[in-house]
RNA sequence: GUGGGUGUAGCUCAGUUGGUUAGAGCGUCGGAUUGUGGUUCCGAAUGUCGGGGGUUCGAAUCCCCUCACUCACCCCA
């Protein structure tokens, strides 16, 4: 053997990463999830390109989407970048092919995208969205299915204790408009976004600042930001505040019936509350806006967001399409169960193990695994007659539930040993390859007991 | 992009004002135990000290550059 200086070095680029099955198989169930719920209310699938025209994503074109966006000239030539979100594709997407879908357009779309951003704890260069979006309606039904879908999605990764926080930007639009604020709207919202982050005091002192507005101007506009109870409470005092500005007038109106419609969809009413803080720091958004935060994680931050925009394609297409919809924070919400220590900690996707204990019996070992998946249930059979002590350790650190242990004295008498990993205790049960309904039935009280934390759907 | 912190065995870390052969715990592997795993005991292996350059008789230790991770800020369409 030669020195290894020819060896190249295995490493990945700062900020992407490899996934172990340890983290891929959470990832995948939570993934699988999503895209049942958003199938259940009729978002239909879409994909597009991991590449556009550079012309197609920085038509927006910000000095920070420059610095973001991974961008490179192909072999053709031709000025391209990788989309660094789902929405601008679908821009694309949907002024393109409008022609031949059915408006309102539902879909969903649960790929990775790409920014060149600096690196931080839950922020990567490549990272995936679980976005659904409804375009070419204006109707408060979208507004609604939006939080209901948020809900639905919440309970079937199976966490009941969050809180998705509802605003409406017309109300703020409508304050500053009667404050004579309506120029200073952009660097307002950044700064009203960063309430909760810096406290009252600061904020305003940097609206005064930054937003080049006045002590008072400030105040009323936190004023505003500080309505809380019921969401009944919210409304009520908003109306007093906001004054007869129609356009806020509009946009108090409306969250009432998203709150009321939600409810009557599924929600639960103690999950709403309206919070006129939450301004996404953007200026995109143009109508609804939420946040859904953990209960019990507040400070990870919003796991699923999105909001209500008034016209999606307009640098694509002449045709009006607003559109609504939200994306789902996959890998901040990952983090999030981990420290809440709601993921299973398993590398096999598999809950049960055939040790193979008597290599003269391989068949037998092969014709069991097949009628046991034949039940529906994952199972795997061990590739070497090692030390049976060697095999349960391989089980147990792999995180497999169930171990079958059969050997020449269980195969002559038809029983076979099962035995529950996590709770170091075995029991019996008959085994023949035409009636394994014994064995199956044994196995599944086995998982139905397991107080393994699991997600929803697996 | 700005500023701070950290990189030593598979993991967590120790390593004196620069000094000889860089350590510990855990884990791993082998054995006690050729049909039963998380305990115990005995034994063993393992390091480009993140990488490159410099200062020095001598560098894990000091200096410069670089890479990665991390915290705060900026930003987040």
């Amino acid at each position: 053997m030669t020195l290894n200086r020819s060896l190249i070095t295995p490493r990945t680029l700062k900020g992407f990463r490899d996934y172990l099955p340890e983290a891929m198989i959470p990832r995948e169930r939570l993934m699988q999830t999503a895209r049942q719920t958003f199938r259940s209310f009729g978002f239909a699938p879409i994909d597009t390109p991991a590449l556009e025209y550079l012309e197609v994503l920085s038509g927006k074109g910000s000095d920070e989407t420059d610095r973001q966006l991974y961008r490179f000239t192909d072999n053709g030539g031709r000025d391209v970048g990788m989309r660094f979100d789902l929405t601008v594709p679908l821009a694309r997407f949907a002024a393109q092919h409008i022609a031949s879908l059915q408006v309102p357009f539902k879909r969903y779309h649960i790929a990775p995208v790409w920014r060149g951003e600096n690196t931080q704890a839950g922020r990567y260069r490549e990272f995936v969205q679980c976005d659904f979006d409804t375009i070419g309606t204006e109707s408060v039904m979208a507004d609604i299915e939006m939080v209901v879908v948020i809900d639905a999605l919440m309970s079937a990764i199976g966490i009941e204790r969050f809180k998705i926080r509802i605003n409406n930007r017309q109300i703020l639009t409508g304050v500053l408009e009667s404050l004579g604020l309506q120029d200073h709207s952009v660097a307002v919202l950044r700064s009203l976004d960063k309430l909760p982050k810096i406290g009252r005091e600061k904020t305003a002192a940097e609206m005064v600042t930054s937003a080049n507005i006045s002590a008072d101007q400030a105040d009323a506009v936190l004023r505003l930001a500080e309505c809380t109870g019921t969401p009944d409470q919210v409304l009520s005092t908003l109306s007093n505040i906001a004054g007869g500005n129609a356009t806020a007038a509009q946009g108090i109106e409306r969250l009432s019936q998203i709150v009321s419609g939600a409810i009557a969809g599924g929600a639960k009413a103690q999950r709403l509350q309206l919070d006129v803080s939450i301004a996404r720091g953007l200026d995109y958004y143009t109508g609804v806006i939420v946040e859904t935060f953990l209960d019990d994680l507040p400070a990870i931050g919003s796991v699923c967001s999105g909001g209500r925009y008034d016209n999606l394609a307009a640098l694509f297409t002449k045709q009006h399409l607003p559109g609504i919809g939200a994306s789902l924070g996959l890998d901040r919400l990952l983090t999030a169960m981990q420290q809440l220590e709601l993921l299973p900690r398993v590398s096999t996707p598999a809950p049960v193990l055939i040790t193979l204990f008597d290599d003269q019996r391989r068949d037998d070992y092969l014709r069991m695994a097949a009628a046991l998946r034949s039940h529906g249930l994952a199972v795997e059979v061990y590739s070497e007659p090692k030390k049976l002590g060697a095999q349960l350790k391989y089980a147990d650190e792999k995180g497999f539930e169930v171990a079958i242990v059969a050997g020449t004295q269980e195969w002559e008498s038809g029983k076979v040993q099962v035995k529950d990993l996590k709770r170091k205790i075995a029991i019996t049960a008959d085994y023949r390859h035409d009636r394994p309904d014994d064995l199956v039935a044994a196995i599944r009280s086995i998982l139905d007991e397991s107080t393994q934390p699991r997600i929803a759907g697996t």
